[in-house]
DNA sequence: CCTCTCGATGAATCCATCT
DNA sequence: AAGATGGATTCATCGAGAG
């Protein structure tokens, strides 16, 4: 942990609690207060699945909790995950913040992905530019053909990722590669752990644009898919999660990912 | 044309210019002057390719025509469309009113769809959303390997078509359809007559949404696929087009559809 | 080992009913 | 009257288990 902190501030009192094996590191805390404590100019790539914020839409789905609205035929019942139920105002100024000090965190030319949908979309797109980031392109995973059809109308079969990037440039003396804007993916229908866990192919595929050995960053780790990626990348990670299931699930995963 | 207009209103003055065939007409027009005259709840869908408005971020930009800005390899030129070159407010503007008055052409519960892109959406999702069309999803086209590789990062291969619709309940009593969210068709290389030209069949997929035998408006008609399509598919069609080669380039085309 | 059947699933949506 | 609620709905795909 850095250990360049203003002795005087008051804000920062405690540590967040970290739990590490090689090559990762997993924060169990609010992702604001771990982003404080991380050196500046030294994350290669920001690669997260934030939540939404689009849970809030009515009264129901404030109170609901996340396993409650996104699984339809009540089987297993998953942990809940924060920030998906939040008020427009208030996921804006959770995210805004995240960003603001991912920012700082990121070293020049560092590539930015994050997931979202249409919903989210705009909200993102707001904040990701206003906070210095510059838009690439937004590729898309197309979940393929499994999920809920659409009477007379278009199946919601696609989420996008959003890329942007850190103002300067990035050396690197390895071979360039060429992805795809559409990557195809199937998702895993019942072995989830989290209700929007992304295939660990997928992830992998997007952390290609990292530079070798490079660190990941990922201020909603969720169920750590995006850390178990990065470890079969060759990557170092480091993750951020709120909820102690998700977090404890994190670790496990991360602990077993090279192991298999 | 609609003839009940006011007659003592000073702002429409002329009619606009249209040439019609069989189940088809094409105005020569702005599009705004055009939709005023619609009869009021006629149309069954709106289906277009709007300027996205993107092509202004320079002066530069503003000053060089469509044609010069979209090929970088100097091949057959291509006549300008108009709208592109628009500053945001002015951009914004216009198309408040189409969606506007568009609204009103359109009949209870129609559907609206509207090409756009990463750049685009933000500002189709506000106009559209606060012009009281309820937004429903965004399928994407997929158009495959075709496009420029991108060096150290993602292709971009896809577009997005806004799937809205208008409140209320379009009674139709036949077969439901269900389709798919993201749509792979390539496009037509060297065959383009219109530089956003828009590959047929894929007009034909997204028109699949449309009753029977409805009615189709798209009110920047540019080459008049939408019109080829919906031909194809036996739904009557109205298109709008202000620039003169394209609007003579879409009539030659509609009435050529159906002879092949 | 491969094929087939069966069951479960989906960052959701529709609609009648209730407050 | 407008908004909230809760049960029913849709089908291509994936995985488990049987043959």
């Amino acid at each position: 942990m850095d250990s360049k902190l203003c002795a005087l501030c008051p804000f920062i009192q405690t540590e967040p609690a970290s739990v590490s094996g090689n090559g990762w590191t997993a924060y169990h805390g609010d992702s604001r207060e771990v982003l404080r404590r991380l050196p500046p100019n030294s994350i290669d790539i920001l690669a997260s699945d934030p939540p939404y914020g689009t849970g809030a839409n009515s009264t129901a789905g404030r109170l609901k909790s996340t396993s409650e609205k996104y699984r339809s035929t009540g089987a297993t019942p998953l942990p809940d995950f924060d920030g998906d139920s939040l008020l427009p105002e208030a996921w804006e100024t959770m995210m805004n913040e995240v960003l603001r000090l991912s920012f700082k965190a990121l070293k020049p030319g560092a590539n930015v992905i994050l997931f979202c949908d249409w919903r989210s979309y705009p909200g993102f797109f707001k904040l990701v530019s206003s906070n210095g980031f510059i838009m690439r392109a937004v590729p898309t995973w197309d979940k393929g053909r499994g999920s809920r059809p659409m009477k007379n109308g278009f199946r919601s079969q696609s989420e996008w990722m959003i890329w942007a990037k850190k103002p300067g440039k990035l050396e690197s003396n390895t071979e360039p590669v060429y992805l795809d804007g559409v990557l195809k993916f199937s998702t895993l229908s019942n072995k989830k752990v989290h209700i929007t866990q992304k295939p660990v192919p997928l992830m992998k595929e997007l952390l290609r644009i990292a530079p070798p050995g490079g660190t990941v960053l990922d201020p909603f780790q969720g169920s750590g898919t995006t850390g178990v990626a990065a470890q079969e990348m060759g990557l170092t990670y480091i993750g951020i999660e709120s909820t102690s299931a998700y977090h404890a699930i994190a670790c496990e995963r991360l602990s077993n990912s090279l192991a298999a």
